[in-house]
DNA sequence: CATATTTGTGCACGTTTATGCGTGTTTTTG
DNA sequence: CAAAAACACGCATAAACGTGCACAAATATG
């Protein structure tokens, strides 16, 4: 280990607490051949500027459950884990892709891997600043007033700002999903919008957990025909489905089916 | 290795800089075969010009110092809590607030009064996201390319979206205040966009923490009579704040003329 | 041409910073 | 509750640092 100065030094460690979610003192300190004091002032000034979480032993991540921003991101469960795992392998590189806004897009944008080098257009902050952490990344925001229930933008000045865009895959939200597979939302200006940035992208990709089937929403955004690929749980049943093959949209479950994308790439 | 002239010399360092990530001031010394005082001095003024971080040891590119937005946000944050307080008393209820990208605009937003009823607009997804969280607040956002380093949207759209927005206060973040007063940014873009916010709105203020008028960044934002108002901690030096007084520039002092719950302090 | 002035450099000095070690305290664990 | 591990604190030291000063070369000025 090259001897380095104190400021790489804690950024190593950053990047190992990052990348291992924990450090710890005893083994830092032999690794990089210096006494476990110089460590725990390491980690004493790194905590007390708010890098990490100091713990006996050793240090934590602080994203552990601190910060309020980051604690609504982090209401990426599970489930929505396992379902932007699935959507992300739909992803190519150096792509255009539009992230609507919604939970379930976020935990897409939070999966999105480090090397992935995309552009990506969202009306959504939350999905721009959890983008703005993926350093291939470029993020654009598309600009307007802020609806705070659909928690983007939305409204005339988004839909101008998407008129010079044409993204090659397009992650909607949805609110519901009707009978014969159709997507709704609860806020007119929302569904305007979605239409629109839907009308102008090369594919159309859904991700919904299951519980999407069992709501409905005011607004109609898209016809069975009209999105190319639904990402979903197992376990939604067949015959909520089969509206959706017959109108040739591609079903992916994300749990199970996940391994069919690693026969080539 | 042939003798230099300074020029030579600081580009080769940075160079080197760029190539390895580091150097070390006694190992450039050796190098060029020059005393140790020397390379401090040429490492001291490219940090003074914002092309390298000044470290003990040596010194690193600047690019580690750029680091992402939440990160800055945990720094300090008691320090810039009390500084958002005071600036908060600055907006009148039913104003137009313009919000700036950065971690002092942040804490703003974030002490922001539940019953204040305003229309924030602002080019950072963090500080949307923040203020989406008041009730009483429209939040506009400024759309277009997000640049990471500054944490917000800058750029050719981004000015064009403010064209049409003329707001009453503008709280115009800074990476360095100079000897004169006047505000400086890190990129030539967000610079540009700074200005042009300044020049549309009818009261600028700047709330700049102490240890913005130690640093210095190469592209210049306003001089010292172009805002109306500096918001700051005690204990800046009184020299530097005279050239800001004659410019009649407003400034207060966050903790000692906030006094008016304690009355007097 | 002679004389200021500026600029780059090295040296001496006192100061600051990073680090390791010893000592005593706190936390964890069996 | 007792032993072991981890810890905080003070101290010592060496390296790195900033500053003032001297000197030489380059440049400007009369």
């Amino acid at each position: 280990m090259t001897d380095l100065m104190v400021q790489e030094r804690q950024a190593e460690i950053l990047r190992r607490l990052k990348q291992d979610g924990r450090v710890l003192a005893a083994s830092l300190a032999a690794e990089f051949r210096i006494s476990e004091d110089t460590i725990r002032r390491d980690l004493r000034d790194m905590a007390h500027a708010g890098l990490c979480e100091r713990v006996y032993g050793g240090a934590l991540p602080v994203s552990q459950g601190a910060t309020t921003l980051t604690q609504r991101m982090s209401v990426a469960s599970e489930r929505k884990k396992s379902l932007a795992l699935a959507a992300l392998a739909l992803i190519p590189q150096r792509s255009a892709v539009f992230f609507d806004a919604g939970s379930t897009n976020l935990a897409i944008a939070e999966a999105l891997h480090e090397d992935l080098m995309v552009t990506a257009v969202t009306n959504s902050p939350a999905i721009a600043l959890m983008l703005a952490e993926k350093p291939l990344v470029e993020v654009i925001l598309i600009g307007g007033s802020l609806d705070r229930v659909v928690g983007g933008v939305v409204g005339a000045r988004a839909i101008e700002a998407m008129s010079v865009i044409r993204p090659d895959i397009c992650f909607v939200g949805t609110c519901g999903i009707d009978a014969d597979g159709g997507l709704s939302a609860f806020r007119l200006e929302d569904a305007a919008f979605k239409q629109f940035v839907c009308g102008r992208s090369r594919r159309v990709i859904v991700a919904a957990t299951r519980e999407k089937f069992d709501a409905t929403a005011p607004y109609a955004v898209a016809a069975a025909g009209q999105y190319h690929c639904l990402v979903t749980e197992p376990g939604v049943h067949a015959h909520r489905l089969a509206p959706l093959r017959e109108a040739g949209c591609e079903i992916i479950e994300a749990g199970s089916s996940e391994g069919r994308k690693t026969g080539r790439d």
